[in-house]
DNA sequence: AGCCTTTGACCAGCG
DNA sequence: TCGCTGGTCAAAGGC
């Protein structure tokens, strides 16, 4: 076999895992940070499971491994690592708008906005091979607090909002003002982000203009129009 | 019935 | 100016 087959198999095999991880995950990730981390390592040994099975995959997995491992594990992400298609579930209601296949493809993106009407923000889910997400990119801040919950089947993850850590930094970030992502989230050298926010068509016309007022407030209010890198960790725990 | 996901296409910015 | 990449929209299908 030569190296580009098995690239090319080990390529499509990830992705194709990755939608099978995710399906499943997607319906039974109990999503308490106990449970997480036991389902983190049940994903990394799935991850090495996969490893050996793809022998030929040394050099994309390897690539994805060293990601993961900088991403995830040196910060700490465990979190949303296992949420896959439903990321970060961080009690507000996300519809996913969009997906592209960055680089290569290797690491598809998703994106998801708030389904909230007047709420601007949006997100960008980054996933790995094996549809772990190695980053989460927040842009705007909520201008509303959580929905008090939603049906258990998509919004699966959304469980007991008890269980979130993040909750209540969450409801701490929604207020406007809130060093949510100013205070912490770095732009990083993503710091597109930022001045991507107004990109596109007039930005954020969403078509619904009345949102613009809340818009204004948030993002105005900050430098970065607070576009912000979560780093799939989202200081959950910080 | 309503909401969400998926997928292809289009558009804009950047090198 | 051209090509590439990223981000978003819109239609269709599924749950």
């Amino acid at each position: 076999m030569s190296h580009q087959q098995a690239l090319a198999q080990v390529t499509a095999q990830a992705v194709h895992s990755q939608y099978t991880v995710g399906s499943q995950a997607d319906y039974s990730l109990p999503f308490s940070s106990a449970t997480t981390s036991a389902l983190t390592s049940q994903f990394i040994n799935s991850s090495a499971n996969v490893t050996s099975m793809k022998e030929t995959a040394t050099l994309p997995l390897h690539t994805v491994n060293d990601n993961l491992k900088s991403n995830e594990v040196s910060q700490g992400f465990q979190t949303s690592a296992l949420t896959v298609d439903k990321p970060a579930d961080d009690g507000y209601n996300w519809r996913k708008y969009g997906q592209k296949a960055v680089k290569g493809g290797e690491y598809p993106r998703s994106y998801y906005k708030c389904t909230q009407a007047s709420c601007p923000v949006k997100k960008k889910v980054e996933h790995s091979a094996y549809g772990q997400i190695t980053q989460i990119i927040y842009r705007g801040q909520h201008n509303h607090q959580r929905p008090p919950k939603r049906r258990s089947k998509d919004g699966g993850n959304l469980l007991n909002e008890d269980d979130f850590p993040e909750n209540r930094d969450a409801l701490t970030r929604s207020e406007p003002g809130s060093q949510d992502h100013s205070g912490k989230v770095e732009v990083s050298n993503d710091g597109i982000t930022g001045p991507s926010v107004s990109k596109r068509r007039g930005g954020g016309d969403q078509s619904s203009g009345s949102s613009d007022t809340e818009e204004d407030n948030d993002e105005a209010g900050d430098d970065n129009g607070d576009a912000g890198i979560v780093n799939a960790n989202k200081r959950w725990f910080m």
